[in-house]
DNA sequence: GTGGTCTAGACCACG
DNA sequence: GTGGTCTAGACCACG
């Protein structure tokens, strides 16, 4: 369910609530889903518990997840709704790229290219056609 | 020159150099000029000297400017190529964020729209058409 | 692993990538170890860690160590594929060498027998045949 | 008589005391000659003259120069012994790069052709046979 | 005046 | 525990 890297960059419990947002958004999973508890999560991503509370807490706060102690936790019934409004704000992050990549002299068409092969292509992340 | 916001969570020494990187590009500074001194700087933004120091050092390594010891600083000639050749990494980014906006269910004609919004007008950044 | 002078007149975080560099081209060091935290280095070799941490941004950000917050440090697996490529940019410096000793009336010879000397022996760093 | 770069990674004054030590050993100049005074060298390339003063200095205190108060500076008639002995410590330097190289991979025959273009061509600095 | 190095010590995020 | 940022303040070389 979960790939993480633990040499990356990005902290490992932002890979985990990026890639679960990811999840959500895709419809891999759906409201009322039940999501790995922390204990078992922490075993099979062999990291520390504290650092999956960390991202639960994180997406709790959001309103993607619920937890409910004693149960678990479960996608949120507005999930997706959530996370839709907060796409658009990066909108405004690719406006601001392309600010930087006018200033630098790219071109608008080499920009709408890619953005084009994202939309054209099921491409999996990273993976060239 | 340079705008600091102190709690932003990007550092503040990426935030200058990052804003220097803008002022090259946009051409309000050019190769030859002088930046300010590390000292009226830190006094300017009311930051400690070791932060732009820091800023500006990450800057000279990376070829965008030269520190001469006991004279100042200034922008390097080829300071505009250098950062040419990084913008393109910015692409990949721009991709990636299409890659969510198309799971959340963003159009490709709404980007696209944002995208040719940056290039028809002259926004100052941050204002609204 | 590192030996310090902190009377020379090149930095002490300087003197630390230098031999960090020497110990992965000699493969003391290989790709994926681990090396010291910035704190007990700095507890090692009595400097302070601002300095220790200097010397590591600076090997990080040339692509020798990767540094990963909360984990700690690593070299790269390109490192010595980077050192090698940097490398020859010290044939330069022989030949600017060889052109003062020339002028002083030093003989290709002698410089020749040197540098033979270097490749026939296993010396030890300084070691006096 | 010497080309100054305000800009250059080198102290100035080390760039006047390492340009008249080469002078001195191509025999340019000869012992007993005269150099220009502190204050029309400051003139003429347009420096501060304590960085002059600094440079003549420490020709003095390493034996190439000799300055009588009221009469000038010249050359001190051992001022090429003194530079040949101090030659022989580059030696130490090639050796020490080509450890490094040696460990970088880089061929004995590669650094020994450099070092054999130097003896065969009148290359004057940076030029290109 | 200029930039560069270093120490001491604090605080942060992450795990 | 780990690395990263920042401040305060000192001292240095250079011009």
């Amino acid at each position: 369910m979960f790939r993480i890297d633990p040499l990356s960059r990005t902290p490992i419990y932002e890979q985990i609530t990026e890639q679960l947002e990811d999840l959500v958004m895709s419809g891999a999973v759906s409201p009322g889903d039940p999501i790995p508890s922390v204990r078992s999560l922490s075993l099979q991503l062999k990291t520390n518990p504290n650092t999956i509370q960390k991202a639960y807490s994180e997406l709790d706060s959001r309103g993607i997840i619920s937890s409910v102690p004693g149960k678990g936790c479960y996608i949120r019934s507005d999930a997706r709704q959530i996370l839709s409004v907060c796409a658009r704000k990066k909108i405004d992050e690719i406006s601001e790229l392309c600010r930087k990549l006018k200033l630098a002299g790219i071109s608008e068409e080499e920009i709408i290219t890619a953005v084009k092969d994202v939309f054209n292509n099921n491409d999996v992340k990273g993976e060239k056609k």
